[in-house]
DNA sequence: CATAATTTGTCCGTATGTATC
DNA sequence: GGATACATACGGACAAATTAT
């Protein structure tokens, strides 16, 4: 590794990429392979230059793209984790709607159908083929008392085998990781504006034609392919999404 | 510097930050009071050690972060740069209005009104006193070819001399940046869905109670005080808001 | 067009401080 | 207190990109 062929030549390769960021990928797949599994302790940073045949000081660089990222967690004189989905994170990581005159808050979910068949429209999103088996997960979730999302999520069945038969719990990305191998790593957003139907104002408690912020979500696995299509309808009386623009 | 007491003293004071967190705190300051302009070249890596008697190794780090928070931007061969507000800029990090079927656009602006006066609700968002005079600007903006947002922009009038009396460019923080040394380094938004009233509609070219998608902005200088509240309210039927998590 | 000078990018190695167990 | 781990700081060597000569 460190006389990369890379370095060597005269002229680098069109590919080319900087050694840190190899050994990045490296330890990412790791993770994303199970190898060091969520809360587990990374060898230390001399023990893995010394495994890879880096320098200490180009392992610290990986390290500290991949705090950035939040894929792993350091904590001087302790060692390095790798990340967990637990609620702490899933609440500022993933969970932007924040009650208007209270703290941010895990909302409690409900789940009203669980289903699984052919699917064009989420197979699409998920980059699988139009037949494709797709499971669909419809749940309403509460925030300070209050029914206040209503959200139907699109999962590739061929990741999450026996996920139907099975007791679906509040935190779903958890989930994932621990029972399926499947690790989010980050997710896309796109809000709307849009009035509710008469099958929704029901459900969260409005009345028709009511505006609802309409919040289309793609999560992407560590291997950056997408696994979770989630389209949220979302009551905006009492609560609102937040955006940190840096 | 190098000798610093914080760290000849046996225990670290209570108020202590790395060395690497003081030069840039030296370096931001510098940005913000106008000693190196919007655009400009900063000396080089080692000419601002030798100034400041650290290591060049310390001030790669302060420039690594404050190229992380967009304040600066490196370019191998050249030199550091002082951020600019361009229109490119803007438009990646602080408008998230995509339309829905092309791509990234810079809007057009139209401005409606411009008042300055007295307006507890804003001087309040923006930290002044109750009675402290603030600059109201109304604007529409256009996307597409389609009014898309209307917006309603307060700042603090002490900062911002003779604004009432000059034409309103479209990209404003470049305005804020050049004209008057202010410096937006981030912002925080809180988005809701709400029903276009009647002004508002007749505004945007919608239906009275037509879902819109409010979106309440308080922008931020880069000495973390709020110099800009901004309330915008957009369609969305042709158009989304985009937020990535990571 | 070729070369040299400048600047950031990458990589390396060491020493010391701080937090935790 | 000692051992271990990460955090900070220092400084140097070479590569890559750009600009000036």
């Amino acid at each position: 590794m460190k006389h990369d062929a890379m370095h060597m030549a005269g002229k680098p390769t069109l590919g080319f990429r900087p050694l840190y960021r190899q050994v990045r990928d490296i330890l990412v797949k790791r993770i994303a392979d199970g190898v060091w599994q969520a809360g587990q302790m990374l060898p230390s940073e001399p023990e893995i230059a010394a495994e890879l045949d880096v320098s200490p000081g180009t392992v610290r660089k990986a390290l500290d793209e991949m705090t950035a990222e939040n894929l792993v967690v350091r904590r001087q004189g302790r060692g390095t984790f790798v990340a967990k989905h637990d609620d702490a994170r899933i609440l500022f990581q993933f969970f932007k709607l924040i009650p208007d005159s209270s703290v941010r808050e895990f909302p409690d979910s409900k789940v009203l159908n669980l289903t699984s068949g052919i699917n064009p429209e989420a197979a699409s999103q998920l980059g699988l083929g139009r037949r494709d088996c797709v499971l669909v997960l419809d749940r309403i979730r509460t925030l300070a008392g209050q029914a206040c999302v209503l959200e139907r999520i699109c999962l590739p069945a061929a990741l999450f085998p026996g996920l139907e038969k099975r007791e679906v719990p509040n935190n779903l990305y958890q989930l994932y990781a621990m029972e399926f191998g499947v690790t989010i790593g980050h997710a896309s957003e796109k809000l709307k504006a849009v009035a509710a139907t008469g099958e929704e104002a029901q459900h969260l408690g409005v009345a028709v034609g009511e505006p609802l912020l309409r919040v289309d979500r793609l999560a992407f696995s560590l291997d950056q392919r997408p696994v979770e299509w989630r389209v949220s309808l979302c009551r905006t009386d009492q609560a609102h999404y937040i955006s940190d623009l840096r």
